[in-house]
DNA sequence: CAGTTTTCCGACACTCATGTCGGTTAGGGT
DNA sequence: ACCCTAACCGACATGAGTGTCGGAAAACTG
């Protein structure tokens, strides 16, 4: 009446691609300190020990999911934005592809853009290269449409330009995951608006 | 030579304000899994267990202190929005109030509104219930601009770009605190230069 | 100054986490 | 068919964290 055991047994990459993908969900839903090694090896199917065939330690678990969520989101955003087109249109391509990215699999945002807390050394510097790699992309995507708005990309006040839509996208992409009913063409074509015409557009 | 214990000892409302101040720098400092009852112990001078005797428990405690900073937050900044003014004008002192409330103690801002994560029900509950009470207002505050930019506030594209706004104003913030050196005014007149005129202002 | 309240703390019980080790067996190469 | 690598797991050691309890003593009250 027992379940039988004759588990089936898989090699290295596969099952450390399982062990990550349920890492993954494990880490983005309750942070690193919430997480435990447990909860991951029952969402991978597999006895707790078993991480520690395919990986060292907890942190370094973490350390390699967000490597490859990072690699994931680079390659996602990076071979749908369209070079060409107005500046309007490459505003709103990239936007779209970053929303596009939390589409799919909104998990790999959430793990490497939520949760500031952290108190890990290597973690945060890490997590804090991935932060700054991402904000010297957004840079140079806006760095012409700042210069015409007359801001010289490299000043402190466009960091913080820059931040602020950073951080922005993010918000909006936390609230649709809360309300995932929106279609994504209408929160693009809301961002997309508002960054674009400013809200004294008015007169 | 030892130091010599004679200890001051409070009364309980008092000792209740020095457990919350360093059980808010804890949980912002660590999130609420990192945080341990015996580092803020610790750092409010105190044996662990005397905050037993003044919260029933560590989530409870949490709480407490996020309610406090909460109603610190409103007064903060309902105290300083001019009613008067251009629309432009409210917009800048909005921002700048909330700004200044991150300058005095950092720590309040993180703790409300960073780090997603926090499976606990019922904290996941509180603090969902702090954003819908922040977004409400900033919705009524921004709602006649976006009448003027021809949207409804009561539309879910609305609700998109008010949540881009205030996440877009917690990511400077953070941004503000990795870099202290850059002055409140220049932050608030870039985000306001930004917010209001739209990227597309060129010609 | 005596009594009572209340603040404070040391020691304990319990749970749950990470990380280790040796044994077991599936599954592929020869 | 056999072997041997490597995938898998149960049991253990260790540490850290939460919450409880009873007692000591400061401080307020009469």
């Amino acid at each position: 009446m027992d379940e039988k055991p004759p588990r089936t047994r898989m090699r290295g990459p596969a099952r450390r691609a399982v062990i990550t993908a349920a890492a993954l969900e494990v880490f983005a839903k309750k942070g690193y300190h919430g997480a435990s090694l447990s909860e991951i090896a029952v969402q991978a199917g597999v006895a707790r020990t078993v991480l520690y065939d395919h990986f060292p330690s907890k942190r370094s678990l973490l350390l390699a999911v967000m490597q490859e969520q990072n690699t994931a989101l680079m390659r996602h955003v990076g071979a749908r934005i369209a070079g060409a087109g107005s500046a309007e249109a490459r505003l709103r391509s990239t936007i779209d592809a970053y929303f596009s990215f939390t589409e799919t699999g909104s998990a790999g945002r959430r793990l490497l853009f939520d949760h500031v807390d952290e108190d890990d050394a290597e973690i945060r510097t890490v997590r804090q290269g991935i932060r700054e790699s991402r904000a010297r992309a957004a840079t140079a995507l806006l760095a012409e449409d700042m210069c015409a708005l007359g801001v010289d990309p490299r000043e402190p006040i466009a960091e913080a330009m820059v931040e602020f839509i950073i951080a922005g996208l993010d918000g909006v992409a936390q609230c649709w995951e809360r309300n995932p009913e929106m279609p994504r063409s209408m929160l693009v074509e809301g961002v997309t608006r508002l960054l674009w015409s400013g809200l004294g557009r008015a007169e």
